[in-house]
DNA sequence: CTAGGGTTAG
């Protein structure tokens, strides 16, 4: 029998609690104790937990679920995940479809989470049957759930519904478009293609008041070099600080546009952000840290992620990636695995395929201590299904970890108790 | 993750 076959008819048992003939071992203990924790302790829990069944568990024993929408929408949302991520949309639809019995369904940032949900999932006619179900359910309509349905369609890629939905729902509906639907609709105009129709919204904006931000200016920003049209994105640029319009997002699209990622330039833009009354971000400064590398000035590339803190910046997942990577390709080993355990430390491991060059280059230089302590922390981090593929490295590498060896017995020694 | 933009792929 197949591991997953074996987990399924685990789960079938445990749900199927009432069926007397069932002797089955283990497997239901941890199910049916029906601990309550906080929402606050469950998002926790579901960061490192990859089993869709657990991050369901998980989610069902929050206490206080409809006290904190919130937080509630987002442990929701990381629970879909999880169970996209295994193909199950039959048990998304029934864990979200359920939600629709609970008297908060009348709020509308309640359902609304339930078309974010569906949107995440894939799922974009059950996002759009949540809405159209709305009369139904007696929830009332603003531009709340509005904006739920439009990024529903601009992530299932359903542009010709985003401007048929935009022009007709709020009408129908009595309530008018606000300032983050236009940033949907232009943003969907830019992933079709029509930076001309975008900008024409834009301007729409301007003559019916709506608040406009620096987002809908940067969409159109980032689009404009997206298509090449260099000229027409610094005449946008241009309208962007003659009004204001400038922040560390819209820099940071400017940043990643420089042609061949000249370093002085990226330098250049990161100073005029101060003098722009801006703080670089950790984005801005892994843009000039990625230029340093790709010239192979690793030094100075080092230098740019030592001086982070200085700079009041956190590095994120890509910063250690990118050093890491480019560390190993000079050789660089002994470094990289400083910068591994840096990265281990603020819970922001890299890659799969980074992480094995570092391994298989440390081997390389006979670091074997570090390469072994690598795959043990390694295996803490991921999910069985990578734990796997490094098990399979290791044999390849010759590492043989000790103590594995005494977990597994003692393992067996408990299962026999 | 927080309704909407920017996250470097080697």
């Amino acid at each position: 029998m197949s591991s997953s076959l074996a987990l399924r008819q685990a789960r079938h048992l445990s749900t199927a609690a009432t069926s007397a003939t069932t002797t089955t071992t283990t497997t239901t203990t941890t199910i049916t104790t029906p601990t309550s924790i906080s929402i606050s302790k469950a998002k926790y829990k579901l960061k490192s937990e990859h089993d869709p069944d657990k991050a369901l568990e998980i989610y069902s024993s929050v206490s206080d679920h409809y006290a904190t929408s919130l937080s509630t929408g987002y442990t929701q949302n990381f629970t879909v995940k999880r169970l996209a991520k295994a193909n199950r949309f039959d048990d998304i639809e029934n864990f979200l479809e359920s939600h629709k019995k609970d008297p908060n369904i009348i709020q509308e940032h309640f359902l609304s989470s339930l078309i974010r949900s569906y949107s995440v999932a894939g799922m974009f006619d059950h996002a759009l049957k949540t809405y159209n179900d709305m009369e139904e359910l007696g929830t009332p309509r603003s531009s709340l759930s509005f904006n739920a349905l439009l990024s529903a369609c601009v992530r299932g890629k359903k542009f010709g519904d985003v401007v048929k939905v935009f022009d007709e729902m709020p009408q129908r509906n009595g309530f008018v478009p606000d300032s983050v639907s236009y940033g949907i609709l232009i943003k969907a105009y830019c992933e079709m293609g029509d930076v001309g129709l975008a900008i024409e919204r834009l301007r729409e904006m301007e003559g019916k008041g709506v608040d406009i931000s620096s987002i809908h200016y940067t969409t159109i920003l980032h689009c404009l070099y997206v298509k090449g049209m260099v000229e027409e994105a610094e005449k946008v640029w241009n309208e962007m600080l003659e009004k204001g319009y400038t922040d560390v997002g819209a820099y940071n699209v400017r940043i990643m546009n420089v042609p061949g990622g000249d370093v002085e330039c990226v330098k250049g833009l990161i100073e005029e952000m101060g003098n722009d009354g801006l703080k670089p971000d950790a984005i801005s400064y892994n843009y000039l840290m990625t230029s340093y590398c790709k010239r192979e000035m690793l030094d100075e590339a080092k230098k740019v992620y030592d001086d982070l803190e200085i700079n009041k910046c956190k590095p994120n997942a890509a910063t250690f990636r990118t050093l890491i990577f480019y560390l190993c390709k000079k050789g660089r080993y002994v470094i990289a695995h400083k910068v591994f355990k840096q990265s281990v430390e603020a819970h922001k491991i890299p890659d799969f395929d980074t992480l094995k060059i570092l391994v298989e280059g440390l081997v390389k230089k006979s670091k074997m201590k570090e390469a072994k302590g690598m795959i043990r922390t390694i295996k803490k981090k991921f999910p069985p299904t990578v734990v796997k593929a490094w098990e399979k490295i290791q044999q390849e590498l010759g590492i043989v970890i000790a103590d594995e060896d005494d977990n597994k017995k003692r393992v067996m020694e408990l299962r026999k108790m």
